[in-house]
DNA sequence: CGTTGACCTCC
DNA sequence: GAGGTCAAC
């Protein structure tokens, strides 16, 4: 049995304006952090190692489990039933100790093989508060909503793992979704360690999925498994999937469609976008050529659609640029950048692109991460943050209502009439109409009535 | 070629 | 219905 300890604390200087973990582990990137109850300590496996991170304002606390038998890094054949696991003593470490034990600051940084891990994975080379500025800069939606959600950056993924569990995200939950890669670990992942009477595990490569190695013939009923697991219909997908990639591509395919520069970013990008030119890697509104090619290369997958490719591109592969569409940001686009009034009411491959290429215009070349600050603001598990604002904005306001088309479902838009900063120029490339009130000072109270409004948009979505 | 259901569970 | 995708009109 593994038994092993937790090395001591080692702390590394972060504002929560630049990282806040409690955020950014829970709005919808990663499926696999685990926050140990009853504590601000996250866990997960990374490379095969376990984890643990706490921070408060002013450090980001991290120490990494040592098992007394290293862990093998065999891409774990069949699955080690979880209910030994059980049977393993607690460890020996407090439940989660206020970061006082022993803690050391990264000086050395000889020993210490998690701190590149970490810089690598939180993207931390980029600065979050410039980008933040920049994007508040030439957004005023943003620049009212972004002060209570500070710290989310976008986690640099294993492409393979974001793949997997974003074809699991359609038509799905967080809770759920978790829920299902934590199986697809427990049952094809390398055993890692097993603290406070929980089994940690490796998210398991594709080669490890294209079939059980137990039942003899290959490509046997890994669909058949997962659907036991309560994958449902996405069972099928990551079956297929698993073995494209494990057999019909070469090694590193996938890996291959990472964006190269992806760690270097935080430098002021051509935020706005006509304006700033002469960055490496023409710059287009559509996005740069290796993540077009990388979006095009995932769509043959199968259970990969048009967003879950944006979301692998995104956490996965390092483009910044990639903005996932999918049901909430379709709303925030309608919402507070009045998209697709009248014309078009469903989210078509047009439309799609269109949205997209309308954000990269607005916030530049790390659109997808901005997107992903107004995702989590629209998420209900973080509402009451937003409550707390609309009730201060005390803003004048006329409320007027626009003819909704002819679906005869009246949309209620609120807009001020406060300044209105002139925007270079709508899309009308796209085809799309889009009105160009995106810079106005507007917005403030549609966030009060956020509820409602989502509900009143979920119901005018499906009307159709 | 754009639109429409079905698809697996669970809250 | 839920943070879509696929296949059939």
């Amino acid at each position: 049995m593994t038994v092993g300890a937790f090395s001591e604390w080692r702390k590394l200087p972060v504002s929560l304006s630049e990282l806040c973990i409690n955020t950014t582990l829970r709005c919808g990137q990663s499926f696999r952090w685990h926050n140990v109850p009853d504590s601000d300590e996250w866990r997960c496996v990374l490379h095969g190692r376990l984890l643990s991170l706490k921070q408060d304002p002013t450090h980001l606390y991290y120490r990494t489990y040592l098992p007394s038998h290293p862990p093998q890094n065999t891409i774990s054949p069949p699955p080690p039933p979880p209910k030994t696991a059980a049977a393993i003593p607690p460890t020996q470490q407090k439940a989660s100790p206020p970061p006082t034990d022993h803690i050391s600051t990264p000086t050395n940084d000889d020993d210490d093989p998690i701190l590149p891990l970490l810089t690598a994975y939180f993207n931390l080379p980029a600065n979050l508060t410039t980008l933040y500025e920049g994007w508040s800069q030439h957004d005023a939606n943003f620049r009212r909503k972004a002060p209570q959600f500070t710290g989310i950056r976008i986690l640099r993924q294993d492409a393979w793992e974001a793949l997997i569990a974003f074809i699991c995200s359609s038509n799905n939950n967080i809770a759920r979704i978790s829920q299902m890669v934590e199986k697809l670990c427990r049952r094809y992942g390398a055993f890692v360690a097993t603290v406070d009477g929980r089994a940690y595990h490796d998210f398991p490569g594709p080669e490890a999925m294209v079939g059980d190695a137990d039942d003899g013939e290959e490509g046997v009923d890994v669909e058949a498994t997962l659907r036991g697991l309560g994958f449902g219909y996405r069972a099928k997908y990551i079956g297929q999937t698993a073995r494209i990639v494990a057999l019909e591509r070469e090694e590193g395919w996938l890996e291959g469609l990472r964006n190269p520069e992806s760690v270097a970013l935080g430098y002021a990008g051509s935020l706005g976008g006509e304006g700033g030119s002469g960055d490496a890697g023409e710059w287009k509104e559509e996005g740069r050529e290796g993540y077009r090619l990388a979006h095009a290369k995932l769509l043959e997958l199968q259970g990969v659609g048009p967003k879950v490719a944006d979301c692998v591109c995104l956490m996965g592969l390092g483009w910044g640029e990639a903005v996932p569409v999918d049901t909430h940001v379709w709303q925030i686009a309608q919402r507070d950048y009045k998209f697709g009034k009248g014309s078009h009411k469903s989210l078509n491959k047009v439309l799609y692109d269109a949205v997209g290429n309308h954000f990269r215009r607005l916030w530049g070349k790390e659109a997808g991460w901005a997107q992903s600050v107004l995702f989590t603001a629209n998420l209900r598990t973080f509402s009451d943050r937003l409550a707390a604002t609309s009730s201060k904005v005390g803003v004048k306001v006329e409320v007027k209502d626009e003819e909704g088309g002819n679906d005869g479902v009246e949309v209620k838009t609120e807009v001020t009439t406060a300044t209105a900063i002139p925007l270079k120029r709508a899309a009308s490339e796209d085809g799309v109409k889009v009105k160009a009130e995106d810079d106005t000072d507007t917005h403030a109270v549609l966030q009060a009535s956020q509820t409602t409004t989502t509900r009143r948009m979920s119901k005018r979505l499906r009307k159709r």
